[in-house]
DNA sequence: ATCCGCATGTAACCCGTTACATGATTCT
DNA sequence: AGAATCATGTAACGGGTTACATGCGGAT
């Protein structure tokens, strides 16, 4: 019996093929492009979590034949459970204690909402974002002002080097959902706020 | 044979062994209040990387008596390798590729350089950490640039968190380095460029 | 009576990296 | 001739997470 819960990386296999059904090779170089090489995954990491999808039935592949010389491919789609599965990763709400860590997976998450999510459920996505952001923002702005007085000189400009990337990443969020529904007449009660 | 390089978190951990030393739990302590819990290294994780350290020469340890009830603990505290370890990381210079996934473990690096490095060498780290972001912001840019004409909607959003992101990283580079020289008489020819 | 903090450690499991194998075609 | 691209896959190795073991003192 598999573990219940995807990976990151397999989850964002299970989107990429959502996306568009691809081989492995193709996903490799969708990795290298999309990501400016960010993160680019070894075969020995590809092909087995392509494995691990299959025997969990969220995908299935087909051979495909050598194109011009070489090796015979693999194209692999998702089945019915694997939309599902991708659908519901997609929905899942922002825990504000991982927006320290997997911020990035987050905004992969993001861009994969593209047509496939109803805008409404977009915006919940940003605005549970924005908190959790905004969150993190509050304790790293405690924690700078506990510290500061007394103690290494560098540390302090650390924690302002995380404050002042989260709040980019905060700003960011805000024009995001401004710009996502910018005729929005509903809630025009407290202006702005939360 | 132990393999060559060290990982992020021995080195982490070599570097606050250097500045104290500790017992693993000491070091636990220090994890869970000084990251804000972004990181909180398992049992697992600390003591095999204890014993790794040790194993290498580069920390010792001696038994200290049980305090008040409970296990006897252990003080670990490095040795002069081990100190030549940790300053040999310190100066180690930022390799551009790495800004995309391991900024954070550069602004450890630098939040540990407190009192050990002199201030030029920080200048030198801070210089070229700088040159990384502008070159990862430029490639952020162009690739900004050759998407958003067709493709989905928010990919072009989820590149854009990454520019403001690095932007805010690259502008408190700037700060960083001009707060740590406000009177550095030598190169005034350039004003401020590299 | 039980849970939490202190304090160190081990074992199972999982997954990623590195490096290699295979083999045809095309570029230099 | 040698290298690179296409294309999939496997084996060794390493290290992290989870969960457990142990055991005492103090708090609820």
């Amino acid at each position: 019996m598999p573990r219940s819960r995807l990976t990151g990386f397999e989850q964002v296999l299970l989107g990429m093929i959502f996306t568009q059904p691809s081989t492995g090779y193709d996903l490799k170089r969708r990795f290298a492009t999309t990501s400016l090489g960010v993160y680019k995954p070894s075969s020995g990491a590809l092909y087995p979590a392509l494995g691990r999808l299959e025997r969990r039935a969220l995908v299935r592949s087909e051979g495909l034949p050598p194109a011009d010389g070489g090796r015979p491919r693999r194209l692999y789609h998702l089945t019915e459970e694997g939309g599902q599965a991708h659908l519901d990763w997609l929905r899942e709400p922002v825990v504000p204690e991982t927006v320290g860590q997997d911020l990035g997976l987050h905004l992969v998450r993001f861009a994969m909402m593209a047509p496939v999510l109803p805008e409404e459920a977009v915006g919940e996505f940003l605005v549970s974002l924005r908190a959790a952001l905004a969150g993190f923002v509050a304790a790293l702005e405690r924690q700078a002002d506990a510290m500061d007085t007394g103690g290494n000189p560098y540390a302090a400009l650390a924690v302002e080097h995380g404050l002042a990337v989260h709040r980019a990443s905060l700003a960011w969020a805000e024009r995001a959902i401004t710009r996502l529904a910018p005729d929005s007449p509903r809630r025009q009660g407290r202006s702005g706020l939360n």
